[in-house]
RNA sequence: CGGGGUGUAGUUCAUCGGUAGAACGUCCGGUUUGGGACCGGAAAGCAGGAGGUUCAAUUCCUCUCACCCCGACCA
């Protein structure tokens, strides 16, 4: 991608009201738009690093038998109302449709989940089955907040899972609880697992949280056993692990995990019949992973005062090419081929090639937006080039300080072999 | 939903009763080119919306909408 062709370009003041340093961040790079409080257009930029998020959500939920489909983010609301959440959950987005029947903005997929798989389960043989999605929840905060961190529109990934026993079912919540662990650790989150209340789902559940000052929960951190429990259900002030005492920190929920309470399976009558012919309940869990969220944790606990430093698996480009004094032909051609060359040995590269624009401007820019490698070309790196021996290039990491100048060759292995 | 704050150019902010100004960004011309360069010129505004007070309202008052912060909430 050419930067002179990238949409949008970045801002050098963040607007008014973008308080939190995700939102501050991501506006200003130009990843994403506020449209409303809790509502933003994702820029290409930012769906991209969403995207590269997804993929490798995807890629860890199909490694424990997770099949991907798509529900309606529109729902009845029949549903909600038999379940009783049409009342008790005060965050619904409720709407009319056009014969005036109540519906509602999905903000999580029980209601649409269960009467599915009960309509095409049966048997036992039918079990186990993994469904998940990405997709956008709605939720009608009353307080939207901090940027991705809280919002009324956001990217959620909910996987669910249905069992012929409440031993299947937990047997296979071990394998989540450690696919997501798998997850924050490739996308460059340190997310603790962590033990909390399980609201209207279940009686408890885990979460994973990501210590940082800009987090909303209050978790607990055992010094002793390294146990850690969200302040909801802490009744003492000591460990109820191991008894050691107890760190506090404020921390963002990126994902939630749950064995499901049965009112859901009775209520949609998902029973299935066993293998001597008699009918069971079937049991389930469920599975949060907030994509849009993640994205924006992933700038609290990752920047520096000049701009973004994103991780390399979730990174919009791998490599930003940094073009100076491209007004002399001959750097500039240069500069021309050295991109080709990047794109045909498939490395993402995002090229400033921008003409009457200062090295600072374009530094400035580079750190802002926070690619991984940060390449120049200019007069200084060209100067060789007329040798064939010898073409050095200048390369930078976004998280370190240090400058090397190296082969093209080399430079392309540093950027293939990391991430 | 309680408390507080803010709405003026694309963006950040000034003006605070006499009908709108700067910086950044943008466009044009020129000089520049390794950490947000410089000089000239230009375009850009129903002052969130409705009502009221006044000879006159961006400015004062009322209502409303939106956004931000603290708290409550967060299945």
């Amino acid at each position: 991608m050419k930067y002179s062709k990238l949409f949008p370009k970045t801002l050098k003041q963040a607007p008014s009201g973008a308080e939190s340093i995700n939102q501050q961040l991501l506006v200003r790079a130009g990843f994403i738009h506020q449209e409303m409080a809790g509502v933003y257009t994702y820029l290409p930029m930012g769906w991209k690093v969403l995207d590269k998020i997804s993929d490798i959500v995807r890629e860890e939920m199909d490694k424990i038998e997770g099949q991907e489909l798509v529900m309606p983010a529109l729902h009845p609301a029949d549903l909600w109302k038999k379940t009783g959440r049409f009342t008790s959950v005060d965050v619904l987005f409720k709407l009319k449709g056009a014969g005036g029947a109540d519906l509602v903005l999905g903000p999580t997929h029980e209601e649409i989940i269960y009467p599915l798989v009960a309509e095409y389960v049966s048997s036992y043989r039918d079990l186990p089955v993994y469904l998940y999605q990405i997709q956008v929840k709605f939720r009608n905060e009353p307080r939207a907040k901090a940027g991705l961190l809280r919002g009324r529109e956001f990217l959620m990934k909910d996987l669910y899972s249905f069992h012929t026993s409440d031993d299947d079912r937990n047997s296979y919540y071990k394998k989540v609880r450690e696919a997501y662990l798998r997850i924050f650790k490739r996308i460059g989150l340190k997310a603790l697992e962590t033990k909390a209340s399980g609201g209207t789902f279940s009686d408890l559940s885990e979460e994973f949280q990501v210590i940082t000052p800009s987090g909303e929960d209050t978790i607990f951190v055992c010094l002793k056993c390294g146990s850690v429990f969200n302040k909801e259900i802490l009744s003492d002030k000591k460990c109820s692990d191991c008894g050691g005492s107890l760190k506090q920190e404020k921390a963002i929920e990126v994902g939630n995990i749950f064995p499901l309470k049965r009112s859901f399976a009775e209520t949609f009558k998902l029973y299935f019949t066993n293998q001597s012919g008699q009918q069971e309940i079937v049991s389930a869990g469920c599975y949060g992973l907030g994509i849009s969220r993640a994205m924006g944790a992933i700038v609290e606990v990752s920047h520096d005062n000049k701009g973004i430093i994103w991780s390399e698996a979730v990174a919009p480009y791998r490599v930003h090419l940094v073009g100076l004094d491209l007004g002399d032909p001959h750097v500039e051609s240069e500069a021309e081929k050295l991109y080709k060359l990047f794109l045909v040995e498939n490395v993402e590269v995002l090229f400033d090639d921008r003409v009457n624009v200062s090295a600072g401007a374009k530094f400035a820019d580079a750190d802002l937006i926070g690619i991984p490698y940060r390449v120049v070309i200019s007069k200084k790196t060209c100067l060789t080039s007329s040798r064939n021996s010898g073409n050095k290039l200048e390369i930078k990491k976004r998280s370190e300080k240090e400058t090397k100048f190296l082969s093209f060759e080399k430079v392309l292995k540093i950027v293939k072999d990391s991430g």
